[in-house]
DNA sequence: TTTGTTTTTACAATCGATTGTAGCTTAAAT
DNA sequence: ATTTAAGCTACAATCGATTGTAAAAACAAA
């Protein structure tokens, strides 16, 4: 009842010939004669045999699989990273392994713990929102598995990235903004430890200052950036009283909060408060009115970090060892929730 | 410069034990000394050390591991299972692997090939829209590995599932567009090679029928659900003109195309045709006007179907080999797309 | 036929962790 | 002090595939 799988050695029985040579065989080595090739796969194929990948893997120390770690997969742009990024590895005999840290810092170390422990042979991470520090991350670097960050990166590690112009889009967006009339703008920013939020508000502070605008403080905040705290810091900002007539959020789902949130008080958008978001969230297009934003290419940033991250595996020269950054330049897109009738 | 991964003989090497006790020590066995336990411990943990599971599950033939295969994680519906079902593995110390077959029946054999390589315990399925033939399926019978479906799942296959009773969900968003006033329904349906799709074509059907309506041919028309899809249909619908009131998609970004579509054309959402989706994707609440649909609870779909798979994979007794079926009832949410002013 | 060469195949070690069991320690009991 | 039991640890085999090398077989040349 209980069939066990078969294995080299079940093959090489039945054959009357050693396993090394049926592994040989089934390898396609050239020490092996077309004739026994062909007995070994035709036998092969009548058992049913499938080659046990952890014994090929322990052996060969190599999994040919590469991990990779984004904060969730529902996010359209980390599946769109994720669908370049398994065509990159297909392209090349790689698999993927897929995580989801969730935001969460305790859950992304699990996951390093994890990978590490199955011995992929690289790793691609966006990190979460939580994370501050690179303890964990080390560890790839301490086990010799080379690691590419893509949009989330942290800077103090030298690893290669993949990233977008934060600064360009948001300075794009806001200049954007400017144009349409506004002169208070918020900004609803992400945790000022990623870069990438950093970086959005940077220029969105700069494209202020190059229109002569003033800076105030009070009309920026940092959230987790979901709908709800979208929501919520707009709500707070109208029953302070601040004004504002245009907002800046680094990302969609926050800005979506904003807009119902507006939309809920009877505030139009865009004519008294124009809304501009990140991400190009499918739902940005979808929303009432569409949702200004910008497309990041998630699919190229992921086909471009797999195939660093490929290339840094399989070659062993200095050259590749050495870590590259490559920046994407983002798309504006610009649609009702901004654009004012003059 | 290249120091390989320490091992429990390197940890025995320093201390003067053997790996065997090393290991048990690792592994918490009560045939070690609380001292020794502590030795290798610390040892363990100044050398940086971390098991190789691959070798760990080479020699217990088990990988602790699950497959998980769905058609795309970019889905709403899919990646809330997937949150499900990582939650009930990781509560039981298993890990997931997850896959996309991204609708197609070629990418889902080579996933199976490669999860039955890799030696998962268990698997979760959700099959592709061109699957029709259950081959590539049944080997993780032959190879003794448990197989659960959840959502879309292969009727001739015996295997426990974890479905919504699309049948009656369909009867309600369809009675519920008649109430409205529809008398004119068309449906957008899936390949009816998946029971979802016909069961969703059923429910139609019977609410035509037990309310006296006329079943027309024309008002049917199968497709691979996507927006394109939908815009599609309508405008040939239209084009041709055929006439109708109301829209019953087989999923929401069918009904989202035909939404803007019938926009596009001055054709009046809901007054004067009503449209219904299905799954609650984020999208359809944000879309003007909101879409009706049915939601799936798919995290709940996830967690019911991983303890399945789990109990059936810890269990050896006759009780769980036994295949279950779970159903779940799914909600109709109604919003604006479909609700008529009086 | 013999020697030399090339092609194939078999042997055996190895990857790293686990586990049944034999054997050694230590402590308790007589 | 001797026996007995219980507690620990060491030995060695094992999981399934890979691979360097020795041995054998096949073939060609002399």
């Amino acid at each position: 009842m209980k069939k066990n799988k078969p294995t080299i050695h079940e093959i090489a029985r039945l054959l009357n010939i050693d396993s090394s040579t049926v592994s040989r065989a089934l390898n396609n080595s050239n020490l092996v004669t077309q004739k026994t090739k062909d007995k070994v796969l035709k036998k092969a194929k009548e058992i049913g045999y499938q080659r046990n990948l952890l014994a090929s893997n322990l052996r060969k120390s190599k999994s040919n699989t590469i991990g990779v770690i984004v904060p969730r997969i529902s996010r359209h742009f980390f599946s769109s990273t994720i669908a370049g990024i398994e065509e990159a590895s297909y392209a090349q005999g790689y698999n993927v392994i897929i995580c989801q840290s969730m935001e969460k810092l305790e859950r992304e170390i699990k996951i390093v713990n994890n990978l590490i422990s199955n011995r992929v042979d690289g790793i691609l991470v966006s990190v979460s929102m939580e994370t501050t520090e690179d303890t964990h991350l080390k560890q790839f670097d301490l086990s010799n598995i080379p690691l590419v960050f893509f949009d989330r990166a942290l800077s103090e590690m030298p690893n290669s990235k993949v990233l977008i112009d934060s600064i360009k889009a948001s300075y794009d967006v806001t200049q954007h903004l400017i144009d349409q009339g506004c002169r208070k703008i918020v900004h609803i920013g992400g945790p000022a430890t990623l870069d990438i939020y950093k970086d959005r508000f940077k220029g969105y502070k700069q494209a202020l200052q190059e229109n002569n605008l003033p800076f105030e403080e009070n009309r920026v905040y940092t959230s987790a950036l979901n709908e709800q705290e979208g929501r919520k810091i707009i709500k707070t900002l109208i029953d302070l009283g601040i004004e504002f007539d245009g907002i800046f959020s680094a990302n969609d789902l926050a800005a979506i909060g904003a807009i119902k949130y507006l939309k809920s008080v009877g505030i139009e958008v865009p004519q008294d408060v124009a809304v501009a978001g990140f991400s190009n969230e499918p739902i940005s297009e979808a929303i009432e009115p569409s949702l200004t934003t910008v497309d990041q290419s998630g699919y190229e940033i992921g086909r471009i970090a797999c195939n660093l991250l490929l290339d840094r595996i399989s070659r062993t020269d200095n050259e590749s060892a050495i870590a590259k950054s490559v920046t994407l330049s983002p798309t504006l897109i610009i649609r009702e929730s901004s654009k004012r009738k003059k």
